[in-house]
DNA sequence: TCCAACATGTAACCGGTTACATGATTCA
DNA sequence: TGAATCATGTAACCGGTTACATGTTGGA
C-alpha cells in the first residue's frame, strides 16, 4: 500500500510520468523501496481514478507518447495524513536466521561460511550506501532540493545503521560458534530420539499459561537475548 | 520460498501435523518469519508431492482425524543443501522511511510524533523478545533438544540487535531534526517552483555516468551516510 | 548491425494474508 | 450458552516480480 504514498510523494514534488518516476525511484528509494514499471503504471491509473492525481498525454512526434501525471489537491490531503500517521511496522523476514535456527543440523564450517558470506555481501553494500550519500545530495543540489538532502540522507543512515548492525551480529555468532565443540553439530534426528510433537505442544502450552503477555504481543517486530 | 525449508527444518526434529507447526512456528520463529494454517497445509501437501515428506492419517474417535508428516531421507538431503547454501538477502520494506523521505511536506513537530510512535513500539518490542529468550531456553530444555537453545538464542539476539539500532537511529534522526528550524517544513511544492522531472531526470543521467559502479550494485540492502 | 533508451502496458505467477466453511468436544 | 480448542481445508484477494508485447530513435 504504501508505493502509492511514494508515488504521491514524488508528484508533490511536480508533475513526472510513469517512466520518470522509476529512474527517480532508481536513485532515490530503492535502497528500502523498490518498484517496477509494470507495478508503478498500474498505481497511476488507480490513484486517477481516485482523483487524487490528474493525467495529461504529452503528444511527441518523434518518441512514444509520455502520460504526465500531476498531484490534485485531494492528493496532496491525502499523502499530508499518511505522512502524519503511525507507520505500520513491515514484517521481517531474514531467511538466514532460518538457517540460523536450524544450524545444528549443519556442520560448524558450513555454518561459519554462510554467516561469513552474508557478512561479506552486508560490507559490499554499506559501501555503496556511503558512495549513495554524496550522490543523493549532488542530486538534491541539482534539482533545487536542497532541504530535502538532510531526509533522504537520513534514510540511507538507516539502511547503514542496520547492516551494521547485521554485521556486527553476524560477527558476535561466529565467535560464538567457533567456541563451540563439532560434536554439537551434524546432528540427525532420526538417529537420535525423534522430538514427539505431542510433548513439545503440552510444554508450549504450559509455557503459555505462565506467561501469557509474551505470547500477546509476540507479533510486533524483533527483539533479542544476551 | 523459505517457508519450505522452515517446515522440513522442524519435522527434521520428528513427525508433526500442520496444526502442531503452526503452534511451533508461533512460539519459535514467528520473531522473524510468520506462518499461517491455510499456508502450511498446502506448502506440506507440496512437500509430500515431492516426496520431501510422508503423511500418515492418525484416524481419531473423539476429534477429527490428524495428518502426520514426516520428513524423508530426500526431504533430509535438501534441508542439509539448502542450509549449506549462501542465504537469499530479503529485501527490506520500511514505510517509515517513506515518511522520512518525505517529511519535508510535514511539520516538525508531525515528523517527530511519527518518530517517538515507532520508537515506542519498537522498544515494547525489545521488552517482549527478552522475555522470548527464556521461554525458548525453557522450551528447548523441555523438549531435550539443549543444545538448539543457543541457535534459537542468537535468532532472537538478532531481532533485539535490529530493534536496538532501529531505536538508536530514531534517537538521532529526533536530534538532528529537532536543530533544525520550523520554516524547513510544511513544504507545498505547488507553491515553490516544482520541480522540473526531466531536469532530474537529466541530472541522475550524469551522475550515473559518472559513478556507474554504484548504481550497479545499488540492488542489495542497506547503507548509510553519517 | 545491434543494442540501449524511450515509453507504455498486459499476463502469469508467487508468496502471503484474510475470510470463510465444517464440525466435534471441552470448559467457563 | 457460548467461546476456545482441535483439525483440516478452500477461495478471494493483495502486493510484488518476471516475462512478454510493441515500436521508434540514436549511438557504438
Amino acid at each position: 500500500m504504501s508505493l502509492k504514498y511514494a508515488l504521491l510523494g514524488f508528484l508533490n514534488y511536480g508533475p513526472h510520468t510513469g517512466y520518470e518516476l522509476k529512474k527517480v525511484f532508481d536513485v532515490s528509494v530503492a535502497h528500502f523501496w523498490n518498484a517496477e514499471l509494470s507495478q508503478i503504471y498500474p498505481t497511476l491509473k488507480n490513484l486517477e481514478s481516485e482523483g487524487l492525481v490528474e493525467m495529461k498525454v504529452d503528444v511527441q512526434a518523434d518518441r512514444p507518447n509520455r502520460k504526465v501525471y500531476t498531484i490534485t489537491e485531494d492528493g496532496r490531503r491525502e499523502l499530508l495524513e499518511w505522512l502524519a500517521a503511525p507507520a505500520e511496522a513491515e514484517q521481517f523476514r531474514e531467511p538466514l536466521l532460518i538457517k540460523v535456527f536450524f544450524a545444528s543440523t549443519l556442520s560448524k564450517q558450513e555454518l561459519i561460511a554462510v554467516l561469513r558470506h552474508r557478512a561479506e555481501e552486508l560490507r559490499r553494500s554499506v559501501a555503496v550506501f556511503e558512495h549513495g550519500c554524496s550522490i543523493i545530495e549532488n542530486f538534491a543540489e541539482a534539482i533545487g532540493l536542497q532541504r530535502e538532502a538532510l531526509f533522504w540522507g537520513l534514510t540511507v543512515d538507516s539502511g547503514i545503521k542496520h547492516s551494521q548492525a547485521s554485521i556486527e551480529w553476524i560477527e558476535g555468532a561466529i565467535r560464538r560458534v567457533e567456541e563451540m565443540d563439532d560434536a554439537e553439530f551434524g546432528t540427525r534426528y532420526a538417529e537420535t530420539a525423534p522430538v514427539d510433537a505431542r510433548v513439545s505442544v503440552d510444554t508450549l502450552q504450559k509455557l503459555k499459561s505462565k506467561a501469557p503477555n509474551v505470547f500477546a504481543l509476540a507479533h510486533n517486530t524483533g527483539a533479542s537475548c544476551e
